[in-house]
DNA sequence: TCATTGTGCCTCGCAAATTGAGGTCCGTCA
DNA sequence: TGACGGACCTCAATTTGCGAGGCACAATGA
């Protein structure tokens, strides 16, 4: 797993305060350690939206801090191991509360910025 | 010009780039001094997004810094002065640019948190 | 007249988040 | 053996908004 060629990335400030959005979002789909959660949203924005393992660990911590993740670790068959993480009630509460403030932002700066183009 | 009571305001993170693409946004529909843009924003979101001082003063000097903008001051009758900005076509240009990135960046995070609820 | 509010500009230090670079450990494959 | 990729992590620097503060002057009302 590795590849994917860089696409011209977002604006690094706007994706301040999207980033537990997004993580608290994908655990929603399952468990998931750090490296995976990096290259699936690599991959699925096409390169677009290169998460750093600076931004992510942390996040991740706080998250867990907080509460709203739990994580354990798993040892695979070549004895390797892994951390997984995975959503708690208090996340999913917090990530629905999350996503209506998205949409309220998105809405706020669209009725400046203009519709869609 | 003067109240507007306060709602919940949006999570400041989350505000974090977008400032710059507001200015512009409102600087096209024509001249505001900054006093005016901040009332202006307040008046049009009902409160919820209350642009700061010490956020709206710095970015609009950035942005007059790169060029992308410009200003100058106008005197009132009563003798008081204002200080106007306007967009540069440098600004126009680069707002294009910001509002594509506004738009993918939407895209991207909708995508993983899913469609509006 | 005096005091308060509103207009209008600005700067400074703090807090929060990302970046970029660095580091470690260990399988696997040539 | 050596290089690479998986997999975890931290730290300094940077960027940005926030809050608080400051300054100046007009208009309002007690």
């Amino acid at each position: 797993m590795k590849s994917t060629k860089p696409e011209d990335p977002v604006d690094r400030e706007l994706l301040k305060g999207s980033t537990p959005l997004l993580l608290l979002s994908l655990l929603c789909e399952g468990p998931m350690y750090g490296y995976q959660i990096i290259e699936t949203v690599r991959q699925r924005t096409g390169g677009t939206y290169t998460l750093k393992e600076g931004a992510l660990y942390p996040a991740l911590h706080k998250l867990e801090a907080t509460e709203f993740i739990t994580s354990y670790w798993e040892t695979q068959e070549n004895g390797r191991e892994r951390r997984y993480y995975s959503i708690q009630p208090a996340g999913q509460a917090f990530l629905t509360a999350k996503k209506k403030e998205w949409n309220q932002f998105v809405d706020m700066v669209q009725a400046f910025v203009g519709p869609r183009a």
